[in-house]
DNA sequence: TCTGGGGTCCTAGGACCC
DNA sequence: TCTGGGGTCCTAGGACCC
């Protein structure tokens, strides 16, 4: 049996974890820079507020306050994420993190005839241990467990855990399941179902593999075999979270059109991804730099670009990413554009201990030199905190009123943050 | 004024090879 | 009259996920 443990609105929830006071208050959760609805408490989702809505509208229609919104703090986040992670390898024989709230229990060896009290007591321990309300679904495939999880959340009678154990049980679980809602099932395959009038979970799982197979694919015959009970996704290689790509971009708060304006956010997103590259001791053949004006304003000139650069030597180095990401830069970059987004991408993702270098390229005292100086800057920042110390060219300046001094500024727009509660000493005062 | 930021896998089609 | 056949690798784009 596989267990599928899923925070119940994560972020809003992570959020209340720390102001009991907003536990029935409907809250949202705001992206980067404060643009539009990332989550919804099960209260703002009955009033209405739709994923996704800008935040502008969501004042609009809810001039009064009664809606409190937050700007997202990945920091409180990620941070509770762990120890909710944390509390689930102490009690599981093997979990498989899907996503920064969702994890996939492998259920050997758990009694089956107690998995029912077992759940609801792990649930329990969750909130407990950290205050995050936890559901959880066991069934005999992933995809079976996440509609199980569905149920758990849905109706307080599960105790927040759905055990689907049976074909009986199985049946009416996909009966009144909606297809669009199963894992797998995105917009397009489940308006193709419709035309065809399945509309229910069980519906899919009836139709015929082979033409299942035809029509969507090897990925949809999987989502088919896992409803009939068969495990078949394999996520366990997924463990090793070794990324293939690694990307950081940004949409700006304003619009930019000075390249040594965008030419700093560049520099700040290829940095971010050399930073992650060597988390994950890894090195990259390739980086993708990209930016785009803003396509909400169709009265101003549209233009998207982007350029890639192949190294001779893969690398993970701050200094090699920046300098060559702003070389891309000044190519694509166009006068006249107010550009509202930029994106550094890498690519050609490999492991930093089987480098290859390049045969005639290669400098090996240089490239020891670029690895120290990243080696302690990483290590400054471990300690320090992020970007602590960064390359001059990451600095976002901004002159005083008398243009004498220039000062760092945050380039993202949080306004309505949560302090660090868990990760920053003093952040909050203690009553 | 104002609209997120990441990822993965699969398939089709082109380039290239013998 | 009348254009081979089979294979691999790479890339772009689509579909999905959170």
């Amino acid at each position: 049996m596989v267990g599928l443990v899923d925070c119940d609105n994560f972020f809003c929830s992570c959020e209340r974890v720390f102001r009991p006071d907003l536990a029935r208050v409907p809250l949202v959760v705001l992206s980067n820079n404060d643009g539009c609805v990332v989550a919804r408490s099960a209260e703002a989702k009955k009033m209405g507020v739709r994923e996704g809505l800008p935040y502008y509208q969501l004042l609009e229609q809810f001039p009064d306050g009664k809606i409190v919104a937050f700007s997202s703090n990945y920091t409180l986040y990620g941070d509770l994420s762990a120890r909710i992670m944390q509390i689930l390898r102490d009690e599981a024989p093997d979990v498989i993190q899907y996503s920064i709230d969702e994890a996939f229990l492998v259920l050997d060896g758990v009694g089956e005839d107690g998995l029912k009290q077992w759940g609801e007591r792990l649930c329990a321990k969750v909130l407990r241990y950290t205050g995050m309300p936890v559901s959880l679904g066991i069934a005999p495939s992933k995809t079976l467990a996440k509609v199980a999880s569905r149920y758990a959340k849905k109706y307080p009678g599960y105790r927040k855990c759905c055990l689907m154990a049976n074909e009986t049980q199985r049946r009416k679980a996909l009966e009144s399941f909606p297809v669009e809602d199963v894992w797998g099932i995105g917009r397009r395959i489940s308006a193709s179902l419709q035309m065809q009038g399945v509309t229910t979970a069980l519906q899919f799982a009836s139709l015929p593999k082979d033409m299942v197979r035809k029509r969507y694919h090897v990925t949809g015959e999987q989502t088919w075999r896992e409803l009939n009970g068969e495990d078949v996704i394999r996520l366990e290689c997924m463990s090793d979270t070794k990324k293939k790509t690694i990307m950081t971009s940004r949409s700006f708060p304003g619009m930019l059109t000075e390249m040594a304006d965008l030419g700093t956010h560049v520099a700040n997103y290829a940095a971010r991804c050399a930073v992650k590259l060597r988390r994950q001791q890894s090195v990259c053949e390739m980086v993708t730099v990209f930016i785009q004006s803003n396509h909400f304003r169709e009265d101003l000139l549209q233009y998207d670009a982007s350029a890639s650069h192949t190294f001779a030597t893969a690398t993970a180095t701050t200094g090699e990413l920046v300098n060559a990401s702003l070389r891309l830069l000044e190519k694509i970059y166009r006068q006249g554009i107010y550009y509202k987004r930029a994106g550094v991408m890498v690519s050609g993702v490999g492991s930093a201990l089987a480098l290859q270098p390049d045969l005639f390229e290669f400098n090996p005292a240089e490239r020891a030199k670029q690895m120290n100086v990243c080696a302690a800057l990483d290590s400054i920042n471990g300690r320090m905190g992020a970007d602590t110390v960064v390359l001059g060219a990451q600095q976002y300046r901004q002159k005083s009123a008398d243009g004498k001094s220039v000062k760092f500024v945050n380039a993202i727009r949080r306004a309505l943050k949560s302090p660090d509660y868990t990760t920053v000493l003093g952040s909050f005062e203690v009553c």
